[in-house]
DNA sequence: GTAGGGTTAG
C-alpha cells in the first residue's frame, strides 16, 4: 500500500504525544495537540489531553497543565480520573496546594471517584504545602473510601508528619506498615531513619539501617548517608567512616552528601587531615564540592586553627560556583577570630550586605569576639550595639564578648548594664527552651 | 496511546 494513504489516527497521535512526554518535549506535545491534529481533522480524545497534561507536569509547567485541563472541559472532552490526578500532580509540583485541593474536591461532584493515585497526589501536595494534618486526614479518608493506601501513600504521609515535626507520628506510621500489609520500601526506611535521628534516637536509626537486608530492601546511597549521619550524632565516628568506605563494595557511588557527612565525621573526631584529604579527593571521583562541602571544609580549618586555609577555601567558592551563605561567612569569620585576625574578620563581616547575606547571631558573635580579643574594644562594642537594629538577638557568646570589651575599655557601667541585660535575656532564652522541651 | 511518592551532608 502506498505510504500516502495511511492516515494517522487518534491512537498514533496519542502515541506521539506520549513520546514527547517521555522525551521532555512538552512544547512539541502541545504542537501536536493544537496544530497537527486539527490540521488533519483528527479529534483529540481524553487520552490525548491526559498525555499532554502529563508532559507539562513532568516539565513542571503547572499553569500550562491547568490550562489544558480547562480547555478539555470546554471542548466537552470530559476529564477522567487520570486527568484529575495528573492535574493535581502538576499543582503539587508547582507548590499550588489550594488549587490541588480544589481539583480533588471537585471530583465527586462530577462523579469521578478519586483513586489511589489521586489520593496520593493530593497527600503529596499537602506535604509540600506543609499541611500535615490535612495530609493525615486524606490518608484516613482513603481507607474509609475503600481505597487501600500503598507504599507511596505511606511514604507521603510519613514525610508530611516529619516535615510538620510530628516525628513520633511518622515513626508510628512506619511501624504500622507491615500490619497493613504494605511492604516498606527503601524510601520508607530512609524516611524512618531520618525521623529517628531527628528525635535523637540515633541507635534506633542505625538499627533500622541494619534491619534492611532482612526485610530484603537494598540500602541506597541515601540510606548510607542517613546511617552515617546517625553514627556521627552518636559519636560513632569510626563506624561512620567504615560505612563510607564500604559504599563502593556495595556498588554505591558516594555522593557529594556522603563526602560532606564523612568530612563532618572526621571534623568531630578531630582528624583535620583526613577531613581535608577527603575534601580534596572529591574532584578525583568526579564530584564537584558544593556549598555544604565547602562550609564543612572551612569549619575543619577553623577547628584546626588554619585561618589562612579557611580564607583560601572561602575565596575559591565563587570559582566553584558555590555562593557563600551565612554559614560560610560565619565559619570563615570564626576561623579568623581563632587566628587573631580581626581585620580579616571585620572585612568579611562588612562584605556580607554587599553579598546579600544577612549576618546572624553566629556571624555577630564571631566578629565581636575577634575585635574584642585583639583589643579593638570600641569596634566590638559598636558591632554589639548594632545587633538590635539588625534584629539579631544577642546570645551568651556575644554578651560575654561585649562585657569583656567594656571591661577592656574601662566602661564599667556599660559592662554592668550588659551583664544585667544578659542575665534576663539568657534567663528568657532558657525559659523558652524549657517550654519547647516540655512540648516535645 | 494517558496519572502518583522520597530520604541524606555544613
Amino acid at each position: 500500500m502506498p505510504k500516502a494513504n495511511i492516515q494517522p489516527d487518534v491512537i498514533s497521535y496519542n502515541a506521539a504525544i506520549s513520546a514527547c512526554e517521555k522525551g521532555g518535549q512538552w512544547q512539541h506535545a502541545l504542537l501536536i495537540l493544537f496544530e497537527t491534529m486539527p490540521m488533519t481533522k483528527v479529534q483529540p480524545d481524553v487520552i490525548s489531553y491526559n498525555a499532554a497534561i502529563s508532559a507539562c507536569e513532568k516539565r513542571r509547567h503547572w499553569q500550562q497543565a491547568l490550562k489544558l485541563f480547562e480547555v478539555m472541559s470546554k471542548v466537552k472532552v470530559h476529564p477522567s480520573v487520570i486527568s484529575y490526578s495528573a492535574a493535581i500532580s502538576s499543582c503539587e509540583k508547582g507548590g499550588q496546594l489550594e488549587q490541588a485541593l480544589i481539583l480533588f474536591e471537585a471530583m465527586p461532584k462530577v462523579k469521578v471517584q478519586p483513586n489511589i493515585v489521586s489520593y496520593n497526589a493530593a497527600i503529596s501536595a499537602c506535604e509540600k504545602g506543609g499541611q500535615w494534618q490535612q495530609a493525615l486526614q486524606l490518608f484516613e479518608a482513603m481507607t474509609r473510601a475503600n481505597v487501600q493506601p500503598d507504599v507511596i501513600s505511606y511514604n507521603a504521609v510519613i514525610s508530611s508528619c516529619e516535615k510538620g515535626g510530628q516525628l513520633q507520628r511518622a515513626l508510628k506510621l512506619f511501624e504500622v506498615m507491615p500490619k497493613a500489609k504494605v511492604q516498606p520500601g527503601v524510601i520508607s526506611y530512609n524516611a524512618a531513619m531520618s525521623a529517628c535521628e531527628k528525635v535523637g534516637q540515633w541507635q534506633q536509626a542505625l538499627k533500622c539501617f541494619q534491619s534492611m537486608p532482612k526485610a530484603k530492601v537494598k540500602p541506597d546511597v541515601i540510606s548510607c548517608n542517613a546511617a552515617m549521619s546517625a553514627c556521627e550524632k552518636g559519636g560513632q565516628l569510626q563506624q561512620a567512616l567504615k560505612l563510607f568506605e564500604s559504599m563502593p563494595k556495595a556498588t554505591l557511588q558516594p555522593s557529594v552528601v556522603s563526602y560532606s557527612a564523612a568530612i563532618s565525621a572526621c571534623e568531630k573526631e578531630g582528624d583535620w587531615q583526613l577531613a581535608m584529604k577527603l575534601f580534596v579527593s572529591m574532584p578525583r571521583t568526579k564530584i564537584q564540592p558544593n556549598i555544604i562541602s565547602y562550609n564543612a571544609a572551612i569549619s575543619v580549618c577553623e577547628k584546626g586553627g588554619e585561618w589562612k586555609q579557611a580564607l583560601k577555601l572561602f575565596e575559591a567558592m565563587p570559582k566553584a560556583t558555590a555562593q557563600a551563605d551565612v554559614i560560610s561567612y560565619s565559619a570563615t569569620i570564626s576561623a579568623c577570630e581563632k587566628g587573631g585576625q580581626w581585620r580579616h574578620a571585620l572585612k568579611l563581616f562588612e562584605a556580607m550586605p554587599k553579598a546579600k547575606v544577612q549576618p546572624n547571631v553566629i556571624s555577630y558573635s564571631a566578629v565581636i569576639s575577634a575585635c574584642e580579643k585583639s583589643g579593638q574594644w570600641q569596634q566590638a562594642l559598636m558591632l554589639f550595639k548594632a545587633m538590635p537594629k539588625a534584629k539579631v538577638e544577642p546570645n551568651i557568646i556575644s554578651y560575654t564578648a561585649a562585657i569583656s570589651a567594656s571591661e577592656k575599655g574601662g566602661q564599667w557601667k556599660q559592662a554592668l548594664k550588659f551583664f544585667e541585660a544578659q542575665s534576663s535575656a539568657i534567663g528568657q532564652q532558657l525559659y523558652n527552651l524549657a517550654g519547647n522541651l516540655h512540648c516535645h
